[in-house]
RNA sequence: GGGGGGGUAGCGAAGUGGCUAAACGCGGUUGACUGUAAAUCAAUUCUCUCCGAGUUCGGCGGUUCGAAUCCGUCCCCCCCCA
């Protein structure tokens, strides 16, 4: 099994930073686990790492399409799983940094997904209520775990059930395993601090140019229906440009929109990974690399 | 000084005698998550020894079987005239 260290954590409690770090420390190459760094355009609201910061560590996920395009977590399934091979076979550490946490986990577990998305139907016409009920005729079993209202959950599954195999029976096939010989890290900060980053860190994103980028990219309303404007810091605009708030408020939003975000992968971190909790600190750093020299020299049987 | 409007849960805001611990929105908290995931969705949010009970709607006092809702009085805020 091949190794491969995850670095995972809430927006802005510097995973790239620190990946950095480790990168250099273990000889290892990066591999973006982000789902807005896709975007070529996108480079101040999604913070991403400047060429100087990568420090000459190659990076992989990042830039791979155009802000116009669709991107989902199969296309990051497939690009994270061919990186880990081809650093893998340079006898190099993948480090999988990035709070996506959907994708993280579609990457490392036997997730499995078709080639199917772009026939999807939408049933417009139909209720939420009318699409349950649908599902719960194909799939039954999907029904439980889906909320009524969570349309485009019941519209995803209704939509494989249609046309054959049901999402339920795919997952079931699963094992539900990891792929890698995983060693995963949260960054875990006091709530207060994080939101002190998470504040100090726009800052300096509209000191970079936020609203230029914006402005730019989405100043026209038809660019404001491209997947890229659902991140955060981009659709907070949408009522700057259609109902004149302030430039400040759309700022207050954004804080709002990331400290909710954060908490959100929080819990996925939570309950979806049996993780390494680490506090950040110059001392519990050089603790970690410790704990993960050692899982590197461990040999998998 | 005169006239008008207003003070409701963390915030905004409904409610104008019983069906109201009080709509709704925001924020907060907890959680779900297998193709939009920085997305989508759910639960919860006065207090407690939480199946039940106790305190709330600027303060105090009153009317009433019963008041956030009516009356008196006091305090505070906003607007207009002086």
């Amino acid at each position: 099994m091949k190794k491969v260290l995850v670095i995972a954590g809430p927006t802005a409690s510097g995973k790239t930073a620190l990946s950095i770090r480790l990168a250099k420390a273990l000889n290892g190459e990066i591999i973006s686990g982000d789902s807005q760094q896709v975007y070529r355009e996108l480079n101040v609201g999604t913070a991403k790492i400047t060429e100087e910061a990568k420090q000459g560590v190659p990076h992989y996920g990042l830039d791979l399409v155009s802000y116009d395009q669709a991107y989902s977590v199969k296309d990051f399934q497939t690009m994270a799983r061919s990186a880990i091979e081809e650093i893998s076979d340079k006898h190099k550490l993948p480090i999988l940094v990035g709070g996506t946490g959907f994708y993280l986990k579609a990457s490392l577990y036997d997730y499995v997904f078709e080639d199917e998305m772009a026939q999807d139907e939408t049933f417009d016409e139909l209720s939420n209520d009318e699409l349950y009920a649908q599902l719960k005729n194909l799939d039954p079993k999907a029904t439980e775990k889906i909320h009524p209202n969570n349309r485009k959950r019941v519209l995803r599954a209704l939509n494989i059930a249609l046309k054959g195999e049901t999402k339920s029976d795919r997952e079931a096939k699963q094992k539900h395993e990891a792929l890698y010989d995983v060693f995963m890290l949260v960054m875990d900060h006091p709530k207060a601090v994080l939101d002190q980053r998470i504040e100090e860190r726009l800052d300096r994103q509209f000191m970079y140019g936020l609203k230029d980028e914006v402005e730019r990219y989405f100043s026209r309303a038809e660019q404001r229906q491209y997947q890229s404007f659902q991140a955060i810091g981009y659709k907070e605009w949408k009522a700057y440009f259609d109902e004149h708030l302030s430039v400040d408020e759309i700022k207050q939003k954004i804080v709002i929109a990331t400290r909710q975000y954060a908490k959100r992968q929080l819990t996925w971190f939570r309950h979806q990974f049996n993780a390494y909790w680490y506090k950040p600190s110059p001392e519990n750093e050089k603790l970690v690399i410790q704990a993960i020299q050692a899982w590197l020299d461990k040999e998998i049987l």
